[in-house]
DNA sequence: CAGACTTTCTACAACGTTGTAAAGATGGTC
DNA sequence: GACCATCTTTACAACGTTGTAGAAAGTCTG
């Protein structure tokens, strides 16, 4: 049942080379010899062998991708996005999970797939640019997500500040002065964390309200029982937000249902805002006003930068693209 | 940079197979010898060929998971025990979205992956077990999931009418006599919903409440949106449930979210239940009581069928393994 | 210390594929 | 009909790895 294109040729008669020309769609088959393949290839089901073709060509058409969790709503849609977009170049996705552990993400980012994949696409959580840039795999790596640092590494994220300043306006315009954040974490850890804090103070600051750390709640990981504590923390510190930021849905899932548990509504006692888009946000109790990221854009930018360094050999500078967001504006604010 | 075996026995002055040797922990290698190949073995980063070694041994080290879609959070966190336990066994895993579409399915099970993985663990959505066994390709599949049919295949789930049964005795022994559920399909489709639907019926004959099929909803997807859909169909019939077990965690969601567009407290005035322990009904509100399949012990349990079919060459009758489960009483109900 | 056995290392072949080069067949041109 | 160009097909080698078989050196047994 395993078979070769050796069986397909003694089959049809012909040598192993005119199958693989048949099965590649090589021009210079005559018509007659290639229905007798096409034939013999079909009565024996002949699937290639695709350890013996990457051996041959250096290439096996997998690409890795590598994000914290499968089970963060965020990546798992954007894992799809990466899958379809990968389908346009008859790429195959193998997706790894690091747990967002430095000590994970090091080994994938040093080739733990060895020779089974051809580039990377990487969401890391731990490391830096810099970090990731000495690492020792010469495939090329794509990174996904903002970040200050991203070392002489091709890169593709949206506008994070500017998308957090856009929500947060929005906040302001609905009325809200008391404007609370959740997410903020140590300027090390977290890029997007940083860049999503600045962005909420340039609006404040754009609309002439004074920034008040004590509205500023961290959140080491951002899972709902993260938002869900931080925002009881800042109920019981005694600052009485009217509206609340959330660095991204999940912490916002979070922190309305603590403050469903404080006999707080929302929007009406204080309105709730997220970032990321998850589909869980739009069946919420209220549905979650956020930035929507264009995921398949990301998707798409990351893995035709990858396709490009393919191309050519991995030389030229690091690509540095932007993509795009909107802001949609639900029941919670 | 791209370093093989020769390359290190040139270096450590031996021959290629003796770095094999090294590299596979064969015994019998003088210890000075092992040093020195070892030696250069880090100074070239030398990894393996996996494709060579996979054209050699016939094997890739990689096996495929097709389910139908990973932002489904089931789905996300099945995924990740099938990875850890497929790791245990080195083996990489390769995630297949079929999006439930039959078409897809087929094409999985027919092999798409080609020669890249050594066997499936499938979760089908739209196929019977009797259309995925007349597959075309050879390697071993292991089916995941409740099938009323599955064929002459390795199979692993759980007593989902058990489960079900159990689950809806908790709401009668709380009180509840109007229980109505949601998530029903046409028998063909959904052999989860037949079973679950059984185990229903059977405690609610168990406890002498009749069965009413006004108070059962079907949901041709189960999606938050079916859910919420279902729920408000059934409030609008004119059926005034006090109770309702909800065929899974995502239905669950969904309805929950109509009661409270129809001014209904959960578990007030309707108790809700679901079924598949998702992450977003622990933090939900309220909490959701439903049913915790033992995920990680599917996920071991199909990861070692397939061990063994590899193992052994296929042969032997298949394998029928049931996984366990336990109800998890939250808020909802 | 001969013989048998074990340890250590190596050459070779094969896994299935495809690029290269070249041979043979066909067709067209003058 | 000789020549050249193109079409069609083929043999061979190579990609990097490891199982087999066996050579050479070392160790043990009586």
């Amino acid at each position: 049942m395993r078979n070769r294109l050796k069986d397909v040729a003694e089959r049809a008669g012909v040598s192993v080379k005119t199958v693989s020309n048949v099965v590649n769609g090589y021009a210079h088959v005559r018509p007659e010899t290639r229905a007798r393949v096409e034939e013999a290839l079909a009565e024996l089901n002949y699937r290639p062998n695709l350890s013996a073709r990457s051996l041959r060509s250096g290439r096996t058409g997998v690409i890795a991708l590598a994000v914290p969790e499968l089970d963060i709503p965020y990546f798992a849609e954007l894992a799809r996005h990466v899958v379809d977009a990968a389908a346009t170049h008859d790429w195959t996705v193998l997706i790894d999970q690091t747990g967002g552990v430095p000590e994970r993400e090091r080994v994938v980012a040093d080739g733990v797939r060895g020779q089974l994949i051809d580039g990377l696409i990487f969401s890391p959580l731990a490391l830096t640019g810099a970090e990731l840039a000495r690492r020792a795999d010469p495939r090329p790596m794509v990174l996904l997500g903002e970040r200050d640092d991203h070392g002489p590494l091709d890169h593709v994220a949206v506008d994070n500040v500017a998308a957090a300043r856009e929500i947060t306006t929005h906040l302001i315009a609905s009325g809200r002065r008391r404007i609370a954040a959740i997410g903020a974490q140590r300027a090390t850890s977290g890029a997007s964390a940083s860049m999503r804090l600045t962005g909420y103070k340039q609006a404040l600051a754009a609309e002439g309200i004074r920034f008040d750390p004590r509205r500023v709640a961290s959140a080491a990981n951002w899972h709902r029982a993260d938002g869900a504590t931080a925002m009881a923390r800042l109920l019981e510190s005694g600052v009485r937000p009217d509206a609340v930021f959330c660095f991204n849905d999940t912490l916002a899932l979070g922190a309305m249902r603590a403050l469903h548990e404080h006999g707080l509504r929302v929007p009406d006692d204080v309105a709730v805002a997220g970032f990321d888009d998850i589909e869980d946000g739009r069946f919420s109790v209220p549905t979650l006003t956020t930035v929507v990221p264009d995921k398949a854009e990301i998707a798409r930018l990351a893995v035709e930068l990858l396709a490009k360094r393919l191309a050519t050999g991995s030389d030229g500078a690091p690509a540095e693209l932007t993509a795009g967001y909107r802001v949609d504006l639900r029941e919670s604010a």
